[in-house]
DNA sequence: TAACAGAGTGTAAGCGCTTACATTCGATTC
DNA sequence: GAATCGAATGTAAGCGCTTACACTCTGTTA
């Protein structure tokens, strides 16, 4: 008999309701051969001892967590936020838990991370690019963790992905900006040791750059955390030279937005003076004053899809999709005609 | 023998190793009653084996997870950003493991989390505020599972919290903004049901307002979720009455952010023609133009005080702490003289 | 030299579930 | 009326760990 003190178990309430605990699993399971008899007495029981299943005993028992890990590289800003918001309704409205731990863009501690969600036995996992050691995805192959990487793309890639170009679309952006006059360009870019997606979208600047003609030696990069401190920071840096770049082309709309708060306080006009571009289009892009011209990435389509190919992986599926999506300029008020 | 298809168990290692399952287990986990010998025997097995425990089992049979968690009410944006990030630092410095999923501001789904979280057998569970259903509370008591509440401080709370009064520190900068000759001033509030920060931030203008002799009356406020966009919306419908306000007191940095920016499009002049002040000091605080006059919540120190005294109540400490932060006013130039 | 302490190790009993398999029993079939 | 079937239920074997308790073997102590 459960005193006051203890957890009521799964026992405890097949003793309230004189069943079998197999017939309460199977109640409380949803299993249909289960008489309506039985099913109002375990209720009953289950309400009476406020019973609530202990989690770590069904995994082991079942095998089955219905739970699915992310590992986003930070929480500080928004740059995730809408994506992983997408992810976690849909994965909620598809009967699985999502637990989020975030890797502050540091491997070793994504590593980390992995081998504590796998050891929980969450049964699928969402990671952010595809830039990680060959160990990691073999520990994940041998333990058979479906894995879907997502906000990066490359037709190659061998895993589960559903994401964008990066470079391909910072390209594309570039080639806007040069075509549009630009003939001195800077760039702020997050840090790319480890990051691919920074890595993309400085590759893709460069491209154009390279394509129009222009000389590498000529293109002033800083690289810094995306915060947007840095961001002011690094705008000051480069505008400190004698040949003032014309746009400067940041990583996110975190760093332009710092890049554009020095701008004002320095008494720079944007865009008259220079001009600012951005990537991602998260909510404070289009409230910037000027607003800001950025690449749009498509975050909650990408968040939907990932959980629901994730998902389709998970329930056995053996067609693991590479799915690109579509980001496109949106044309504001930080990039003006030179 | 295992099959290269298995996941190895302690059982494994324990054969591989020529040892009892006992020793492993407590080579494992740090004893020191093992000796050098075994313990070389038993490291040998776990490389070879690409061991890793499995964290369900563990959990069942120690009835401990070392894991803590935390549930938040949105991710959307950066409002608990950084406390969060430093709860997190200082639980994985002593030990512990943090899982974070986020409410949407919808006290059901917190209820549930909470359920899941226990269920999952955290150690102790953080939560933001302390306004929810007594029997989320009789729960976490019933189930004896340390709680710590961060965001707010009442004195006469009967749980553990660390926080600051939302009232008071919002009473504090109404106060100020009508000593600075302020006469009509309205509100862009959250939505205060169910969160008892906004309610408190609400009902510091409230007092201020009284107390200086104004009509409640003549308080214009409108609750809006915490958006940019519903910021600039909410600006734009309190502008557009006969007697315009001279400042605008917002509930957070978000809504603020949001009014300034519609403020700007809309040809206002700040703090010319119309004052705006936020609450929290994010980030972005400082690199809006003008720059936000804000209250300042040490959310580092919120943050890593809540782990630390979360961390003592799991150790078995029986005094609950109820720990009141210090906030301050951040005068910066969006607030001017009337 | 006998008694004993203490360090190192092993044995095995759970932890609270799920589920394969066995059992029961009334309804159906021939 | 016997044989058969299927739905509802029960029995009990794990799942992979931790840890109380028992045991062995040194080195000490009286």
């Amino acid at each position: 008999m459960p005193t006051s003190f203890s957890i009521p178990t799964l026992n405890d309430v097949a003793r309230a309701a004189g069943v079998s605990t197999a017939t309460v699993s199977r109640c409380l399971n949803g299993e249909n051969k289960v008489s309506q008899g039985a099913r109002d007495k375990v209720m009953k029981a289950v309400d009476a001892l406020g019973y609530t299943p202990n989690f770590n005993a069904r995994a082991m028992a079942a095998k089955r967590t219905y739970t699915i890990g992310a590992i986003i590289p930070t929480m500080e800003n928004a740059i995730f936020a809408r994506g992983l918001q997408a992810f976690q309704e849909t994965v909620h409205d598809l009967g699985y838990n999502l637990f989020v731990s975030s890797s502050a863009y540091r491997p070793e501690l994504e590593a980390e991370q992995i081998r504590a969600l796998v050891a929980r036995g969450v049964d699928g996992l969402l990671l952010i690019g595809y830039e990680r050691e060959q160990s990691v995805y073999d520990f994940l192959e041998r333990r058979g963790v479906p894995t879907m990487l997502a906000w990066s793309y490359l037709p190659e890639l061998a895993h589960a992905s559903v994401g964008f170009d990066n470079r391909a679309s910072m390209r594309m952006l570039a080639d806007r900006v040069i075509s549009m006059g630009h003939k001195r360009i800077a760039v702020i870019s997050g840090i790319i040791d480890g990051n691919d997606r920074a890595k993309g979208r400085l590759n893709g600047i460069k491209d154009s750059w390279i394509a129009n003609g222009f000389d590498l030696a000529d293109l002033n990069v800083i690289q810094t955390p995306y915060e947007i401190e840095n961001g002011a920071a690094a705008f000051e840096k480069l505008m400190a030279v004698r040949e003032k770049p014309s746009v400067i082309m940041c990583g996110n709309d975190v760093l332009a937005a710092g890049a554009m708060s020095r701008a004002k306080e320095l008494g720079y006009d944007i865009p008259k003076d220079v001009s600012v571009t951005g990537f991602d289009d998260i909510e404070l892009a289009k409230h910037l004053h000027p607003s800001l011209t950025t690449v749009h990435v498509p975050h909650r389509e990408m968040g939907g899809t990932a959980a629901r190919e994730l998902i389709k992986l998970i329930d056995g599926s053996s067609y693991s999709v590479r799915r690109q999506l579509n980001v496109s300029i949106v044309m504001r008020n930080s990039l003006a005609q030179r």
